[in-house]
RNA sequence: GGCCUCAUCGUCUAGCGGCUAGGACAUCAGGUUCUCAUCCUGGAAACAGGGGUCCGAUUCCCCUUGAGGCUACCA
């Protein structure tokens, strides 16, 4: 019997969600979701100096917004349906699952076992060097052009009286890896196929920090290998990382997980995606009015696509994980280019019932400033859903609502005259045309009122020559140079507004 | 500097020895249209370079070049 696979993801609580940091999880997700494997949420916080309060809680809302379910983790309170413990350093955080705890800095005990047990077995070493010296050594070492590196001096040099007697005094200490001299470490990579180190290019690492936490490398190891975790799913920055975690492996005689090394998110200029070239947190994205489903979507495509056969590129959560296939992803970087996203936004957003949209797109309004000025009548839902009604369609992202059109909500309109002209007609003939419908719109009763009956009318009206009355009427009702249809402008303004601005345009003809 | 990884249109990519090198976004032109947007049609646009292997290389191998990552008691 074959047992399940396990994966998990490993963020740190260092600050915002970034992009990248999402597509891992959602690669690990898809993964998951596809294969069956289960799916572990682990937090790795154990870097004391940039942890940033509130970033656990905000990844944890990341993960539920995007829809990222997992049975064994992190949980904020009200998403927990299974018996749970609350976490003791993380108020209102709930650990979930039979692993855990799933916080590294809660695990500390355990990684100070099995960094003593690989000392004991001499695949590791107490190191009482100070940061000083270390920092001097580097700098030797880079002056020659060699690569910096540990001297091994505490190995070479101390007792076993020595150390037993730093260790007694309590002198600041960490626990290194003794790597192996001129030995090849090899490791299988889903995506890169078999990949090859030389030990001595490989850093004596610390495993055990002088402040009694473990450093990523050990603390990765050991919790994949308790929380049973046989495939690993991380961005490509750790490539250079991984023999020391197969040494690490190899010396507590664990077996070896796969690996699977996913190409990075990239700047236009090509370099690892920063935060100075733009923004790179989720929380960003979501800000600024980008939907779940077109993040998501957007971001599974960056180094994977479901290959020959698939003209269309929009794809749910669902699709995504029947498609997906982790063989297939790419191994070059991907540059994360907006405008794709925005065209990828736009077509979920026009999927949207004016129901959705306006309940997504009112918080958007409330932001904006000619929303706030705007008069009662203009924030009323029925004003809104018509407003989105007309401007779904030319959307790319809810934050974009209502700003290409703010003529909808001015109370006066602030114009030339000459916008009011089409072509070469005369002041007297724009006028005489906007009079006449001025009087075909007095015709038509609030009832009547819709899209359909007012274009209906006012193409019979304007018969053949459509420019001459429909454009000083479009002018009129937007005082723009670009806007919707006169039908549809009129159609959310109303009757008493629309006849309002027909009338004011008439008076500037005078 | 050292180590590792990578390399098809501007961007995301299809391609897994024989294709007029395909699609999507962006872009350009035309159409629909009172303007804008949408929509439709069409165009321009790529295998980094050099050696091999092979009857035949975008595809396999090597080198060069270029790009990126890593090189912490950060992850």
């Amino acid at each position: 019997m074959d047992k399940k696979n396990r994966v998990r993801i490993a963020p740190s609580p260092t600050g915002y969600v970034h992009i990248g940091n999402f597509r891992t999880i959602l690669y690990n997700y898809l993964f998951a979701k596809k294969t069956g494997a289960e799916f572990i949420v682990r937090i790795e916080d154990t870097d004391k100096k940039r942890f940033v309060n509130g970033a656990l809680e905000s990844l944890l809302h990341v993960l539920v917004w995007a829809g990222v379910e997992y049975a064994e983790g992190p949980k904020l309170k009200n998403n927990i349906e299974l018996q749970s413990i609350e976490s003791k350093s993380y108020p209102g955080i709930f650990e979930v699952g039979g692993s855990g705890p799933y916080i590294q800095s809660e695990r500390l005990e355990i990684y100070k076992k099995y960094a003593e047990e690989l000392v004991a077995k001499g695949y590791a070493y107490y190191c009482f060097c100070e940061p000083g010296r270390l920092e001097e050594l580097r700098k030797e070492q880079s002056a020659n052009k060699l690569a910096p590196r540990y001297d091994q001096y505490c190995l070479r040099n101390l007792t076993e009286d020595e150390i037993n007697k730093n260790l007694k005094a309590n002198c600041s200490h960490v626990i290194r890896l003794k790597v192996p001299k001129n030995e090849t470490v090899e490791f299988e990579d889903i995506i890169r196929g078999r990949i090859a180190f030389n030990t001595d290019n490989i850093d004596d690492q610390v495993l055990l920090k002088s402040d009694g936490y473990p450093t990523y490398h050990l603390a990765v190891v050991v919790d994949d290998y308790e929380m049973k975790v046989n495939c690993v799913i991380r961005g490509e920055e750790w490539l250079p990382s991984t023999p020391k975690h197969v040494l690490l492996y190899r010396a507590f005689g664990w077996e070896l997980p796969k690996f699977a090394h996913l190409p990075l998110l990239l700047n236009p200029d090509k370099t690892k995606l920063s935060k100075r070239q733009g923004d790179v947190a989720v929380e960003d994205y979501i800000k600024k009015g980008y939907l779940k489903e077109a993040i998501i979507n957007f971001v599974a495509l960056l180094g994977w696509n479901p290959g020959a056969g698939e003209t269309q590129e929009i794809f749910s959560l669902d699709e995504l994980v029947q498609r997906f296939e982790l063989e297939k992803v790419h191994k070059a970087g991907a540059v994360f280019d907006l405008k794709k996203l925005d065209w990828i936004n736009a077509q979920y957003l026009k999927k949207l019932s004016i129901d959705e949209l306006y309940e997504k797109a009112l918080p958007f309004f409330e932001q904006k400033e000619f929303f706030i000025q705007a008069g009662a009548e203009k924030k009323s839902p029925e004003f809104l859903r018509r407003v989105l009604t007309v401007e779904f369609d030319r959307l790319p992202k809810l934050s974009d609502v209502g700003e290409n059109n703010q003529f909808f909500f001015a109370t006066d309109l602030n114009y030339d005259k000459s916008l009011l002209r089409w072509k070469e007609m005369t002041d007297e003939d724009l006028k005489k045309n906007l009079e006449k419908v001025q009087e075909l719109l007095g015709n038509i009763s609030e009832d009547e009122w819709s899209r359909e009956s007012l274009e209906a009318k006012l193409l019979a009206a304007a018969g053949e020559k459509r420019g001459e009355l429909l454009w000083p009427l479009r002018a009129a009702l937007t005082g723009a140079q670009k806007s919707p249809s006169p039908f549809e402008v009129a159609w959310v303004l109303g009757k008493v507004e629309s006849q309002k601005r027909i009338k004011k345009a008439i008076s500037l003809l005078v």
